[in-house]
RNA sequence: GCCGCGGGCUACUCCAUCGUGGUUGUCUGAUUCCUUUGGGAAGAAGGCGGUCGAGGAAAGUCCGGACAACGCAGCGCGCCGCGCCACCUAACGGGUGGGGUCUGUCGGCUUGCCGAUGGGUACAGAAAGUGUCGCAGAAAACAAUACCGCCACGGCUUUCGGGCCGGGGUAAGGGUGAAAACGUGCGGUAAGAGCGCACGCUUACGGUUGGUAACAGUCGUAAGGGAUAAACCUCGCGGGUUGAAAUGCCAUGUACAUCCCGGUUGUUCAGACGCAGCGCAGCUGCGCAGAACUACAGAGUUGCGCGCUCAGGUUUCCUUUGGGAAAGCCGGGAGGGGUAGGCAGCUAGAUCCUGCCGGUGACGGCAGGGCCAGAUAAAUGAUGGAGAUUCCGGUUUCGGCCGGGAUUACAGGAUCCGGCUUAUUGGUCUGCGGCGAAU
RNA sequence: GGCUCCGUAGUACAAUGGAUAGUGCGUAGGUUUCCGGAACCUAAAAUCCAGGUUCGAUCCCUGGCGGGGCUA
């Protein structure tokens, strides 16, 4: 069975490392969701290849509520499916930092964000060596 | 029972699995330190278990505080806020009770007042001064050059009813306007007018009665006065500034680095110490450090000014002996560099619940019990089941049964409280008014 | 988190508390021209929302809504 957990090592939040994200990294996006994400100099003490944090635009979602629940859901899918992900990186020993943008206009059922967190890490498994850098 | 208006309370419940932030117990334990090499101490992270984990508005950030930093002799001017009275409160622009005023409903009649019962109310001063009042209207605030009208007088005219012209009187009537300078009656008059009188109304002042007071009643005197202060303003009261990104500590890192601007003055004085001179008791001179006053350009006092406080005042060189230059010191500014990590602040408090007592009430007092989020790219979610509520459809022996759906609205802590305002679904309790029925 | 400013036609801006809210550009129609441009004429189109003060509100006051700026 594979590990359900999210702690806190997983999740990306020194404000350097979000800043160096978006200036450097690369991004595509599979509606729902868009996927920014750099590759990292590999860390010997690291436990988790992937550190990932999630954003909900403002101005999008006005209220505080609406942003906290579309990122619960984000995070829960996430959450079911990162073992896809980690199987493959851990084999290959590399170190990635991402972020996770919801881009629909309304509020969306879990089942299809689901459906996009996989088809995402399954496209970025696929393409990570090839992708043009943005900005 | 129905309808309308107002107020209070509440915010689906339980179980299982996965996941999550704090805290705590226990186990494992990277790594570091000490060491008598036996061991001991600290401890990142993780496993398992216990326990706690968003709101009535957490929102808007509109008020008031707590708390913190800096500041604080005093005075004047300005600025901002508040504004019936009393009380509550840590405080308030909030609340409670009362008064005035406006207004809805009902009843009564003397038809514009009284009574009952609700609701609203930024409600000090317009009789200190200034400003404004478009259009209409004769006139819009020291009343008025009187539009229609009314009136007498003079002149002309006449069909003898009157008509026209002139300079006057008149604000009672018409008309205009949001607003026209007390109301009614009588007197008065050429016609009129608070011009006079009676009754009444309003306002101011003084007395008096009730009330803590606002205010109300009453008596007397005076007056008859447009509105606007959410126009300027006057009066009274209050206000130091900043705001948890405050503030303190640790870590990292540079540099007591660079550039620019301004300042760095004099006088007086007693005593102590050191040195030198002399006529060696002592006196004089110089030095060191000190006190008082003072000039300077600043800084602080966070709207400004006065005032107050603070700090700078040394060394070297040049010199025409007036001073000048450089460095140091003090103050201000520019630009540049580093960190954006941790700990404290940080959650036990004007606290919550229950009961009793005081008060019309807001609220206060006493007793007992409870601990109720502390995150920091920021914790509450997902799945399944049961109950409850509710909606739709079918069925019915009218009790229900079956199937499907929804669980809702508004909405997420960020230092913490007290209010206000705004958003809002359903349920429930309750006050008042009306209608209907029964007794 | 704190502070501050603003909201008027499609757009950029005006408007002592007072008549039918004005100007430029744009839009639509017309005149002119062989056609177009330019010019001229005409028209449509707005005070963010809800209350209050006032005889009367774009303006004054209160409360919302929306937008911008400053502050590390």
């Amino acid at each position: 069975m594979p590990d359900f957990s999210f702690t806190k090592a997983e999740r990306l939040c020194s404000k350097k490392a979000i800043e160096r994200l978006f200036a450097e990294g690369h991004s595509f996006a599979k509606y729902p969701i868009r996927l920014v994400w750099l590759p990292m100099e590999v860390t010997p003490g690291a436990t988790y290849p992937v550190q990932v944090a999630m954003s909900v635009p403002r101005k999008k979602f006005k209220k505080a509520v609406v942003r906290n629940r579309i990122r619960r859901l984000m995070r829960e899918a996430y959450r079911m499916n990162k073992y896809r992900l980690y199987r493959e990186l851990q084999q290959e020993e590399e170190q990635y930092v991402f972020m996770l943008i919801y881009t629909a206009m309304e509020e969306l059922p879990l089942g299809i964000i689901e459906e996009s967190m996989q088809n995402i890490i399954r496209r970025f498994l696929k393409y990570r060596n090839d992708e043009s850098p943005v900005r």
